[in-house]
DNA sequence: CTTGTGAGTAAGTGTTACTTACCTAAATCA
DNA sequence: TGATTTAGGTAAGTAACACTTACTCACAAG
């Protein structure tokens, strides 16, 4: 907290408040740095300051989010004990913090994928690391035998983290509402014990 | 057939091929008119004429690759009985369309849904109807008891897409290869017969 | 033989993302 | 203290972009 105010200058937070309260309502691609510049009170100029280009603005705005998202889930897995229970925690606290920030989960499942500049980034990084965290309890869970181990652990990673974003993809693009609690008991139910009768 | 010439003069067919040449190593920003029409031996303001901006060439494209891919489904699950054969011949099935042609998949997943004219889009409905067909599979195999029916139908189906469209982000992203029969069969069982020992 | 139409072109235009040069006030330090 | 670096911020550009307008030309139908 000491360099709060060191790293981040009134003009550089203004910058990413009033672009983010843009992607509220519009897509990236349909916002212009004059718009951004005007809402925020600063001239166009400064975003260049601070951000290297329109997007390293998104990626920064996304690394921040993610930092809380993160911060949250990792809190909330570190009092439950078993590798599925785990799991259904990181399911349901997706699903939540896809719903109660839309332009996070905007950003992350709609605007950042198509380029490859973000892989770069390091709002990546932390995708990554996050990703890293959910393969290690799936590995731990083969070990002890909670889950099946002849399926591939990536694989499962990839349709645990599937199955997520596409259960908020109708919110975040029509903005539906979701029932978190029944939505993310069923994706457990099916992941772990199967759609088959 | 009687109409392929009509609907479709030289020039409209160079632009969007040669826009699809372009897709396959850039992202549609980075991609420009100038581009499109020179790689097509064309003028810019040809495009204007068979398309209503970029984002209809885009779109259009998609259309096309959609409709093939859609053919080849139905015609597969056709030939199943099985509500759960069914939807494990469509897992299979978009695994490898999406593996072999990376454009049509590249634009569903990654370039498309950040903007609500798709949604207006001919190229939409076609999405919409391959997903009714989906819910209509599982549908029947919650009736004859294939399918446990104590969980949302909508939700099962978002995790089936989800799963499918996950498990190709990285050969889509980073050019990753995929063994289709082995991640398909992982995908099934995990959905079917859930993760869980 | 002229009139209407579809394919295609050439030369624009306003916006957009981004750059450059500059200002100002407050730390830093000789 | 006085000189100088430096960080926050501005103003006025510019090249490139998506898209438009006004125009050919070929040719088919009446």
């Amino acid at each position: 907290m000491l360099n709060e105010k060191r790293g981040h200058p009134p003009g550089r937070i203004k910058i990413m408040k009033s672009f983010s309260r843009l992607m509220e309502k519009n897509d990236f691609h349909s916002i212009t740095t004059a718009q951004i510049a005007k809402n925020a009170t600063v001239t166009e100029g400064l975003i260049y300051k601070y951000f290297k280009d329109k997007k390293d603005l998104l990626y920064q705005v996304l690394n921040e989010h993610f930092y809380e998202f993160q911060a949250k889930i990792e809190n909330r897995i570190a009092n439950e004990d078993t590798s599925i229970r785990q799991l259904e925690v990181i399911i349901y606290s997706s699903l939540e913090s896809y719903a109660d920030n839309r332009v996070f989960s905007k950003i992350l499942l709609l605007e950042v994928r198509n380029s490859q500049e973000f892989f770069k980034s390091c709002a990546y990084e932390r995708v990554q690391h996050y990703s890293r965290t959910i393969l290690k309890i799936i590995k731990k869970g083969m070990a002890n035998n909670e889950l099946r181990s002849d399926i591939d652990a990536l694989t499962l990673r990839k349709v645990i983290l599937g199955a997520i974003e596409h259960a908020c993809l109708g919110e975040i693009i029509f903005g539906r509402e979701v029932d978190i609690d029944q939505v993310s008991t069923d994706i457990s139910t099916i992941l772990f014990n199967g759609a088959g009768a």
